[in-house]
DNA sequence: GTATCTGCAAATGCTTTGCACACCC
DNA sequence: GGGTGTGCAAAGCATTTGCAGATAC
């Protein structure tokens, strides 16, 4: 996992400060989700994250979770990832930057950086007179450990 | 779009014999799809296949293609994409391997390839120990013309 | 008090599947 | 003739939405 770059109180504070700019009203669950993401540094789908809120809370349900993901992502505090046939999960934006790689067999996800690629990115985008406003790059592998199992 | 390096007929030739290696047997709706996809040269939903061949039969349900796409998909007859909130297009896959650029204002997608990307890809999934097996590239920008519309 | 937040259930949108008949070899 | 292909309708699955009660300010 990437470093986080920023502490989860300092997080949660830019959050209640997001919410009061939009005017809406504080609620536990926002916090909690950010809180979940922050925690578990890696990639949830809203499923998971429903039943880790459910051990706290029976009663959270799911299109709230679904419904705030949506605010988090708008407010770019987490960040979406689709990593195959499944839908997306999410992962708290307070990380440096970075891509993925994804193994085909196992499912893991890792996480990467290429100043090169970066920089190319943004030249290609410039070649079509575009302006870049994000990019999404995915190495879809069989990883090290799987390739071995296959051998076996 | 990058250029096509196949002709068509080659194209259903190559396919004529994959359904011979797989037992299966030979259909009009197979070819006619591979035809649409090759002759529109861009990225069309299963819904736009299927409205293209209802101009010719008209029974043609949109579960078969989803079925004859999952099919030449398999086969690497063709490639899907996901350009954003909808769901997948695809494209025919007898082109040069490229990339994506998404224009998120009027959804225009057009192709690149950057070799030096192309390169640092392969050393980043070596240097994870992990073999590449694909990868997806997606730049979303504003295009030029976006651009200009948006300060008018 | 009023607007937002929540849980629930129903609706949606894309995709897949079961089935019966049509078609290919 | 037996297996594969197709259209149709129904089912699936992730996600969204409408509504009524609960909660924050």
């Amino acid at each position: 996992m990437k470093n986080r770059v920023e502490t989860l109180e300092s997080i949660l504070e830019r959050l209640r400060h997001s919410i009061r700019q939009n005017g809406l009203k504080n609620s536990k669950q926002r916090e909690e989700i950010v809180s979940v993401l922050y925690k578990s540094g890696t990639h949830l789908s809203p499923e998971e994250i429903t039943t880790n809120l459910r051990t706290r809370d029976k009663s959270t349900s799911i299109s709230s979770v679904y419904r705030i993901l949506g605010f988090l992502e708008k407010e770019k505090f987490i960040t979406a990832l689709e990593p195959g046939k499944t839908g997306k999960r999410y992962e708290i934006a307070a990380k440096e930057h970075h891509d993925h790689i994804i193994c085909l067999n196992c499912g893991d996800i890792q996480e990467f950086v290429d100043d090169e690629i970066e920089l190319r990115q943004i030249q290609v985008s410039k070649a079509y007179k575009a302006k870049l406003i994000s990019h999404d790059m995915r190495l879809f592998v069989i990883c090290g450990r799987c390739q071995k199992q296959i051998k076996e």
